[in-house]
DNA sequence: AGCACGCCGACT
DNA sequence: GTCGGCGTGCTC
């Protein structure tokens, strides 16, 4: 009898064992296996048992026995090899790896005395989920209106969906969660995922007062014994309901039948600093699926992507929402956009408008200034008229870039198109240029000397990152009812408390449109919505911008986010982008350019081959940005697979690629920066 | 991944 | 003459 066995190192194969006499019985696929490998004792995962004459062993000096088995029975009641499986096929990684990540906290050795839950066990949920008399967290009829429950009863119907978007607010979340688990936590687990252990101690606090012994916390930042009560008890089934970041999805859970995503900002679920690639929400939703249970993705803004899945019907969408009007539609009165390239001098900072605002406000009220990205994609301006230099055949501002011999060039982000710094100013004839990337300390002087009494604080997001003096910073200008003026980038907004501010001007929106970030528009959308938030009941937003034919802006008067979707959709469909497709980033790096430009031909050329007719698409090369003047020469190609068939061939023939000396390759799948 | 084997540069 | 660099190759 043999064990075929899987080691969590990157190996794209197997190996076989021959199962002693006396564990014969024992052994069984999805349980642990201490052997010895390259003579070293090592723990495998054994997949399958086999005869003898069953495997093709030539070429194997000696078959080695297996040593010890580490577990009693499988510590997985969901088949996690096919997950594994999956996750391979979908982001690359060797399935070894992949399938060794649900078996990463847990000890090797044989858990002493723990036995795992079988069965109905659980308490049931009057008993659990009575609230304490003293609290003011409203009661479940309250925060589950007979409407909701109604719903909720839905979604809990064997024909229904498996995966459902919940449009809600924040602010509501806790309610709706709360009874959506007290509904189906009666004989099961439930996960709560949400993006970082801050939040999973959020809401483990939050929770804790209702399910008191039963709730549980997972993060990266628990010590190793708490590591292990919380493994016990997520085994034996006494915590029922878990908030855990990204590798909680991997946790040997006894009953898990339902998922809660907090799907606020869902890039923040992919693993891509170490192997294997994978994106947690992803994978929880195969493992609830194959469990035959629910997964709620909860966001006041669903991604494009999953609108799409909803409207065609493979999510389902409920806006649960109690006043469904508010901030996902966006009223006209409060926004107003300004086209940059009509002002006075479209080259301003600031338009006459905001400047206008400013000075009128500043003495009484809170203003947040939100300026682009520090260094980022600098333009060129007529320093006479002020007009911006825009690419001559599709439209959008040019950046200005250093070129490899340190000539100033300008680069077309869109097209690719590149030519030299103009003569003239195309439009009044003037020979003069500056080139203004507006960052925040730019921004910042031009205010000291527009408003020079008021109290101006900068947040500088993308030097300090979240230090905690930044932090401190935005505390005081959010709760402090003193007037004051933030100059910030947009990764400030999420930490100014909601209904703050008086005034808030996006000094440059859409800069970066045109780049290849197909979300671009999506994320500049959720970003005026979230920032919408913010404002006061009587507060104003200001949006300059000079890509003002850009229809994320003519979404914005008066339109809803759903709206925006769909017509996004459109765009994607067209274009065919996610979730019309499924797009590998393939870069190749090297101080070489002609072994960078060799390896794209040959890409173009491999692929060729094993793509089907019309099954794939290849775009590129595009340029990485801020790589313009390296001394590494760079450049990326995207293939779009329109099957999923298709596209775990392309990910196989890509990786499978031989390497070149002196060039590096990167392939991303399911890419969400673009550089 | 790890760890051994293996063939070329600056050192007690 | 040796110590050690990290480039291939293998693991039942």
């Amino acid at each position: 009898m043999l064990a075929e066995l899987l080691f969590p190192i990157p190996l794209e194969r197997t190996f076989h064992y021959s199962v002693p006499e006396e564990m014969e019985l024992a052994v069984a696929p999805g349980l642990r296996a201490r052997v010895s490998l390259r003579g070293k004792t090592t723990n495998g995962i054994i997949l399958r048992i086999l005869a003898e004459k069953d495997v093709d062993l030539t070429g194997v000096k000696k078959i080695k026995p297996l040593l010890e088995i580490t577990d009693d029975e499988p510590l997985f009641e969901d088949s996690i090899l096919a997950i594994a499986e999956k996750m391979e096929k979908n982001w690359g990684s060797p399935y070894g790896i992949c399938a060794g990540e649900f078996f990463l906290n847990l000890p090797e050795e044989k858990y002493p005395g723990l036995k795992r839950f079988h069965g109905e066990i659980l308490p049931q949920p009057d008993t659990m989920l009575s609230l304490p008399e003293d609290t003011d967290f409203p009661s479940r009829e309250k925060a589950f209106g007979s409407e909701h429950i109604e719903k909720i009863n839905h979604f809990f119907s064997n024909h229904f969906k498996t995966v459902h978007n919940l449009v809600l607010l924040p602010a509501e979340k806790q309610s709706v969660l709360f009874g959506l688990c007290a509904k189906k936590i009666v004989n099961s687990q439930v996960l709560f995922l949400v993006p970082d252990s801050s939040c999973a101690e959020a809401v483990y606090r939050e929770m804790l007062p209702f399910f008191g012994d039963a709730i549980g916390v997972w993060h990266a930042q628990l010590t190793p014994a708490q590591k292990q009560r919380v493994l016990k008890g997520i085994i034996s089934g006494r915590i029922r309901f878990l908030a855990g970041t990204r590798t909680a999805a991997f946790l040997p859970f006894a009953r898990l039948r339902l998922s809660l995503i907090d799907a606020s900002a869902e890039e923040v679920y992919r693993n891509n600093e170490r192997l294997p690639l994978y994106n947690a929400a992803e994978v929880l939703k195969w493992r609830i699926e194959a469990l035959g249970g629910h997964t709620f993705i909860c966001s006041e803004f669903p991604s494009v992507e999953n609108y799409g899945r909803a409207f065609s019907g493979r999510y389902s969408l409920t806006d649960l929402r109690e006043n469904k009007k508010h901030p996902v539609k966006i009223e006209s009165r409060g926004v107003e956009i300004i086209d940059m390239e009509a002002e006075n001098f479209p080259g301003a900072i600031l338009s006459q408008a905001a400047a206008d605002r400013i000075q009128e406000i500043s003495p009484y009220g809170k203003i947040a200034v939100i300026a682009p990205r520090k260094g980022y994609a600098s333009r060129l301006f007529c320093a006479n008229c002020g007009r911006m230099i825009r690419c001559p055949s599709c439209g959008p501002g040019m950046a200005v870039i250093k070129n490899r011999e340190g000539l100033i060039e300008l680069l077309c982000r869109r097209c690719g198109k590149r030519q030299e710094k103009p003569e003239k100013c195309p439009s009044c004839g003037g020979a003069v240029f500056h080139e203004t990337g507006m960052g925040t300390q730019k921004t910042e002087a031009y205010l000291k000397k527009l408003v020079p009494e008021a109290c101006i604080m900068r947040y500088d997001g993308d030097i300090l990152g979240g230090s905690k003096q930044n932090r401190e910073k935005i505390f005081q200008f959010s709760s402090s009812s003193s007037p004051s003026v933030l100059v910030a980038t947009v990764i400030a907004l999420r930490n100014i408390m909601p209904h703050s501010l008086d005034y808030m001007v996006f000094v440059d929106a859409g800069q970066d449109i045109s780049s290849p970030d197909f979300r671009a528009s999506e994320k500049l959308m959720r970003t005026i919505f979230a920032a919408k938030t913010l404002l006061k009941e009587n507060g104003h937003l200001l949006i300059q911008t000079r890509e003002p034919d850009n229809f994320v802006f003519s979404a914005l008067s008066g339109n809803s986010y759903e709206n925006f979707c769909r017509e996004e959709l459109e765009t994607r469909k067209l274009f065919r982008y996610p979730p019309y497709s499924r797009l590998l980033l393939v870069r190749f790096a090297s101080k070489n350019e002609g072994a960078v430009k060799a390896c794209g031909r040959r890409l173009n050329e491999v692929l060729k081959k094993i793509i089907i007719t019309k099954q794939a698409e290849i775009q590129g090369p595009v340029m990485p940005r801020g790589q313009e003047n390296r001394k590494f020469f760079s450049e990326y190609w995207l293939v779009k697979s329109f099957s999923i068939d298709t596209a775990v061939k392309v990910l196989k023939t890509v990786s499978g690629q031989p390497k070149i000396t002196g060039v590096k390759y990167f392939i991303v799948p399911d890419p969400q920066d673009f550089p």
